[in-house]
DNA sequence: TAACGCCTATCGGAATCCGATATAGTTTCG
DNA sequence: CGAAACTATATCGGATTCCGATAGGCGTTA
């Protein structure tokens, strides 16, 4: 299992807050991106499939969704990989500010 | 052309503040992150390879080194992907500050 | 010269990306 | 009503990336 890559901490963090079902999930984080990060079907719904399986998210539809709709919950698991892989970007910010300021701030 | 990953981030991190060659970046990148990240030598020198295809580095190896090291500068792209990427990594964190407080601070 | 650390390179399997394609139910609107 | 557009999921296939294993060459030191 590789470090989520960015368009998945995406997924988890829309997660974060609520349980979604994957389009809306994609809908959100084009949203809160500005369209900057996109999710084709295939990347969307594989990504779902893997962190499904290695315990990051889990089902959680109720039956009073429609029949096809399928709604995930991120697991503790899941909060938890979420939070290591944010501390890495703030760790690498960190770094970045402290060895070459004006990289980012400007 | 994929965004660069974490990985990668680090290498052109390493790269910023002053020209180096492939195994001291990797061992820089292992310093800075407490060994959070390793670069084993695939990764390493084929993310190289990728990095100067794109023109993201450039080798600036001068005839004083050893024959067999190769030291590369950071371009101007890639400079500019790097500043690109740090803001999306900024943009995450704070969206993950506004929408889901206590998720790293704590 | 043997051993060790430095330094680069390639191979191959696995994981991931991601657009294209397919399928269905729902909503909108002329 | 019926066509179009949107919602929603799934899979395929080619390309990209990851990354450990393996294999060198070079330089220094014992």
């Amino acid at each position: 299992m590789r470090p989520p890559s960015l368009r998945v901490v995406h997924i988890l963090l829309a997660l974060s807050s609520g349980d979604q079902h994957g389009y809306a999930i994609k809908q959100e984080v084009e949203k809160v991106t500005g369209g900057d990060i996109r999710l084709g079907p295939g990347t969307l719904y594989e990504a779902i499939q893997r962190l499904e399986e290695d315990g990051l998210i889990e089902e959680a539809s109720s039956p009073a969704d429609p029949p096809h709709r399928r709604t995930y919950r991120l697991t503790f698991a899941g909060r938890a990989a979420l939070r290591v892989e944010l501390r890495r970007y703030g760790a690498v910010l960190e770094h970045a500010r402290a060895i070459s300021p004006g990289l980012i701030d400007p």
